[in-house]
DNA sequence: CCTTGATATAGAGTAAACTCTAACGTATAT
DNA sequence: ATATACGTTAGAGTTTACTCTATATCAAGG
């Protein structure tokens, strides 16, 4: 099958104007144009958008993007820095998972605060309660956490 | 105890321009001036900027943030907003960490594949091999998979 | 043929979150 | 007391990823 850049859009998600401008970034280096000047996507233009929008949700800058479709267009020579580039996406991915998980509880810690505090009208109340001190010494150790630097103490 | 802007920018990882930064913007409303105009942090001021990066990893941008702020400032008659505020954070984070999984799918399927393409010394020959189609119709059954459109669909 | 709607290009504009510069004031160790 | 490091402000600059504008061409129905 082949699609109109509306039909695309309309499919994916993303503006057309999004689509132009993947192409002059040159993150899709495989669509066709007819005798008139229009865009045509195919079916595997649309699973490359697929690959495109899973590693920018990975993180990734489109600059990057963009070499690994140079990688990919340099063929079977570029296999294992592709696998590499694959495996950093894996580690940046698992990281970015536990760092949200203790973000959400964090969150719901707060969740659990507010709701007491909502209940007695008055964040006071509670905030220095010690079922709510004990609660935030499980989840937190050290209140001021900051786990960038936490990071670079490790290394 | 009371740090220096850069003591801070220390602990925290992030720079003093970003720390000068984030007051302008609200984000600090409670960091005090010495008689000559110079910074200083309490421990109250690490522990709200710990805050704002727990917002901010949940993907809240600076606007939002200072909303936030403005209600504690405002006191025990915004409890109720606050407690609304984390409870769509909370939402936000748990459909990022859904999202993050299939991503994470998606990478190491891919990382499977250049596996056997390293092996190989070649991504056509196992691209299409039994083995491969079948992992990848288990992992994502529509190969063009758009998460964005789908929840359009669903609403 | 004409209108309407979609698409083309080049290039300008936008928003967010920093990041830096310039010119100047403060703190402290020798 | 003076060099050096650190801090101040206002405001300009940067980066990323779009997003839009202006102007022109293309496609399809009446």
């Amino acid at each position: 099958m082949s699609y109109s850049i509306g039909q695309v859009a309309e499919r994916t998600g993303l503006s057309a104007y999004t689509l132009r401008y993947y192409e002059k970034e040159g993150l899709l280096p495989f669509v066709q144009k007819n005798a008139s000047g229009l865009r045509v996507y195919s079916d595997s233009d649309i699973s490359w958008l697929s690959m495109i929008e899973c590693l920018k949700a990975t993180g990734m800058p489109i600059k990057e993007i963009r070499q690994y479709i140079e990688w990919y267009k340099e063929g079977d020579a570029t296999l294992s820095k592709r696998l590499e580039l694959f495996r950093k996406r894996r580690l940046t991915v698992m990281q970015e998972l536990s760092k949200l998980q203790k973000i959400l509880g964090k969150v719901e810690f707060k969740i659990r605060l507010y709701e007491k505090a909502v209940a007695a009208g008055s964040l006071q109340a509670v905030d220095g309660s010690e079922e709510i001190n004990q609660l935030r010494e499980e989840l937190f150790g050290d209140p001021n956490y900051f786990p960038e630097v936490e990071e670079k103490k490790a290394v």
